[in-house]
DNA sequence: TGACATTAGTTCTAGTTAGAACTATTATCA
DNA sequence: TGATAATAGTTCTAACTAGAACTAATGTCA
């Protein structure tokens, strides 16, 4: 395979990718938090709590980071750290009422915000593209295993 | 349309975006250079330099950051700042000898490195994502001006 | 021409980022 | 059981990040 088959592909989901972030994170500061802020809320909402290692696993903050961005969230009294019951390595991160609160009133309105970047795609459209970023993501996973 | 819908599309751009960073950014490290040093070297090759207006373009860089970048790639003496004739506001940021040198070395070896990770991706799904994420940037591009 | 707006780049701030080294705890297995 | 490995989080460092405020230079237009 030439480059030149596979570079524009690699510009565009760079692009595409910034353009969400963007778009996004213009209203997520409007909101009064930042994208990993908001992230963090948003995965902790509607649940019991989870462990800075699962959260990180699904908000794809790495470790390191994610003490940092919890602990900024501490502070602002939206979420808290609890011992975990057991193993004493582990934490549960949750929501706080305050950090409940929060959830409850800007996930909605960010999704609405979200919705109305897709009015114009076509709903059949828009399950292809999420098939091919999967077997994308897929890819690359592969590849950085196999060395 | 519903949440539901087109979460999924954002949640998998984000982690093709990511695992493209992971497994990129695990060989540029190797060769001594940050992700944005990278991309600020593989803009400039192979031209005559460009203002940093342009270069932040390219490469989805904002001005204030690129300052930074920039001053870092000429402490490593691997780019220059040269005043542009004519207009004083304007720069040109162009390769050094030992910067095109680099380049010489690190762009080919990379792309061959990125190769790799597409061995199993039929060139046509290849063409239909590059498709597929041009929309979806423009989509967000529309929104964001949109108001 | 002179007031005003625009543009290019820098500086500043608060926050995020990855990775590596570290501590504390738990698991493995000989 | 005891040595060793693995795991969960924190800390540290160097760098990147966006955005806002700033300076200097150039454009616009009445």
């Amino acid at each position: 395979m030439s480059p030149s088959i596979f570079l524009p592909l690699l510009r565009e989901l760079s692009s595409a990718y910034q353009a969400f972030e963007v778009y996004s994170s213009a209203h997520i500061r409007l909101l009064g938090l930042t994208p990993s802020q908001f992230d963090i809320i948003a995965t902790l909402g509607n649940t019991s709590g989870m462990s800075p290692k699962d959260l990180g696993e699904k908000t794809l903050i790495t470790k390191g980071t994610l003490t940092g961005v919890v602990d900024r969230l501490v502070n602002k009294k939206l979420v808290r750290r609890i011992a975990s019951s057991g193993d004493r390595r582990c934490q549960v991160i949750q929501l706080t009422l305050q950090g409940e609160k929060l959830f409850a009133r800007i996930f909605p309105e960010h999704l609405a915000y979200m919705e109305r970047a897709f009015v114009r795609l076509p709903q059949k459209d828009l399950i292809g593209m999420t098939e091919s970023l999967r077997r994308l993501r897929g890819m690359f996973a592969a590849a950085h295993s196999h060395h």
